[in-house]
DNA sequence: TAAAAATGGTGAACAGTGTTTACTTTTTGA
DNA sequence: TCAAAAAGTAAACACTGTTCACCATTTTTA
């Protein structure tokens, strides 16, 4: 009757779990989903193909494990915007380029994460679990940042903080696609001078912040 | 010496062609690009699969077809939006709201057609042939509608409308790709009610051309 | 401690994929 | 009519994720 709570050799089944999961997040940062294939991977850590599957059910399972980490680092880094005790014109921009810019550093990841299959209609049924997934508790601490704002006067009274979380997330999602997928862009402005990644991303939270702020006229 | 222009065979050939894509966008439009193999799809034209590529360099040619055409559907319907006589104020919002409508109608084809290769880095290159692209002219014409915007007052004279339109288009887009992609997006209200699609479309097409807006208090 | 059971690891195979090559048939143009 | 070009094909190549039967080792149980 051990007390420890996990046996040599779990610790040993953990271990070489992780191995397998370093390894494949290694790739898949460069090359993405397709890049990583199971083959390859196995004789990266000298393994057959078929000794992953006792430790993944699929490649999916797999790569599902390497977008949750991901999505962790992006909740912690959120997190800790909002938790700042700066002004709260200046925290709620910081959250959005903070997103932005965290998300685009692993964009394979970032895409992937959201490249779930593309389904058309269905009927909208509020999903379980969605408040307890990381994407949930990253969509739960933008809305509170909205109730914040609405409560303090800065963003329009009328507004429902979970509908313009919910337009918030698309319009940060949508900047970090753009970047994720386009190469060339943002880039340009209309006197054809460069503007630097950083500085777009800050006008762009600037602009959609300002779609919910209160006018002071 | 004949004077069409084009002969038998061309017309021949093109029919073909023709048959392929059309086939293969019905496929594409149901189940993807990965859906989409050479093979089924040779099976439903009743041809070997190595034929298709006397027609087509690769799959990839083949689905950018698909990727060009439907672009070129949404263009068209955004630009009878930018067209319009409505005041400003409803024109602009109407715009957004129907890139978003059209392009979640297809929603393979609109996810393909911003799935490239995600590049981390890289220097920041204008491409060359940008703006004769097809989402080039789908840019050129949303930022002309910002430039009306600034002109006429609506929109706050400070602003580049070639990086406003680069931030909407983002917004635009982060708000399609949720829906594509996120099966029970949008959907929820703070009071859990439901809101169809439609309204939350209309809602976020305000919520960032506000962003744009001069304030009239 | 001996037997039984579970676990870890492997090579080979299955069923796919996009694509190329060599080859035959058909169509075209002079 | 006849050479050249184009259309079409079967078979193979080089991949992919995954499964299966099998062996060795380790862990658990009697």
């Amino acid at each position: 009757m051990t007390v420890s709570v996990s046996s040599p050799a779990e610790r040993r089944r953990n271990k070489i779990r992780a191995r397998i999961l370093s390894a494949a997040e290694q790739v898949f940062a460069r090359e993405g989903a397709d890049g990583l294939s199971i083959r390859r991977l196995a004789e990266n850590i000298d393994y057959s193909p078929a000794a992953i599957y006792k430790y993944f059910k699929s490649k999916d399972e797999l790569v599902d494990e390497l977008k949750e980490t991901f999505f962790e680092l992006i909740l912690e880094k959120v997190h800790s915007i909002a938790d700042r005790a700066t002004p709260f014109a200046e925290r709620s921009r910081d959250y959005v380029a903070t997103y932005v810019r965290i998300a685009v550093e692993k964009p394979h990841h970032y895409a992937a994460a959201f490249a779930g299959e593309a389904v058309s209609e269905g009927p909208v049924e509020h999903e379980p679990g969605f408040e307890l997934s990381k994407k949930g508790q990253a969509f739960t601490a933008l809305r509170g940042m909205i109730e914040e704002g609405v409560a303090t006067g800065a963003f329009r009274s009328e507004i429902d903080p979970s509908l313009a979380a919910k337009s918030l997330w698309a319009s940060m999602h949508g900047l970090t696609m753009m970047i994720v997928h386009l190469p060339t862009f943002p880039a340009f402005k209309a006197d054809q001078t460069v503007m630097p990644r950083e500085d777009f991303i800050l006008f762009h939270a600037d602009q959609v912040i300002r779609g919910l702020e209160a006018h002071h006229g």
